[in-house]
DNA sequence: TCAATAGTTCAACAGATTTTGAACTAAGGA
DNA sequence: TCCTTAGTTCAAAATCTGTTGAACTATTGA
């Protein structure tokens, strides 16, 4: 049982700058980003938002390509497609990841 | 007379990457990009739109804090506010703007 | 002065996005 | 088996975006 993802090749620039142009998600990436290796369940973001809402954005995230999520008995784990954006937009995902490093939401989890 | 800009300080990156996830708005951008130093008027971009949605667009890329607008006459001098962002989130412009390379309305101006 | 050109503003509309709560599924532990 | 945990789905509401045409301003050239 697995979700839905985009092959790398379907991964599309204007989509995924219109996914990160959204605070919630930008600061969702900010956050796997920092955690990379480390699987995150969605509980993890529950600072961003209500529970729906996370889906609906995690949802988005992973529509987009930005995220990988692989399903673990009742939790899901999360994490950032790294090879296939770098392979797809070098150098896009640590540009927006550094200049992502202040933003007022990902402050709270510190 | 001039029109309103944001300062460097004020350009925020969601607001950036929301304005960039717009097929019309990335596809002016790589155009501004591969004629740096040019001065660039509307009506190069009316292959993207009407005069009154380029409006529009143009205005959104401005307020971002992504172009500078000149007024010249009864013209408009339009420019990608580069130093502006490449200070502000170094490497994000560039890769963008690299990726951008085959978006399909660009296309239409090559 | 008059007309043409370049672009803006406005109000309206259609469609997309975000957010919510209630109801749901599915797995795991007691 | 029953309860809890983790997350999804759905429909509704609120809001935001993109697009349009008509009317407008301001500059330029004849």
């Amino acid at each position: 049982m697995s979700l839905p993802h985009p092959i790398a090749d379907q991964i599309s620039l204007p989509n995924v700058l219109a996914v990160l142009g959204d605070q919630t998600r930008l600061a969702i990436v900010g956050y796997l980003a920092r955690h990379e290796g480390v699987a995150m369940s969605c509980r993890q973001f529950l600072e961003f938002g209500s529970k729906t809402n996370l889906s609906y954005h995690l949802a988005k995230l992973r529509e987009a390509g930005i995220t990988r999520t692989e399903v673990s008995g009742t939790s899901r784990l999360i994490s950032l497609r790294r090879d296939d954006l770098d392979r797809r937009f070098p150098g896009l995902l640590d540009s927006i990841i550094k200049a992502a490093h202040d933003i007022p939401l990902l402050e709270r989890l510190k």
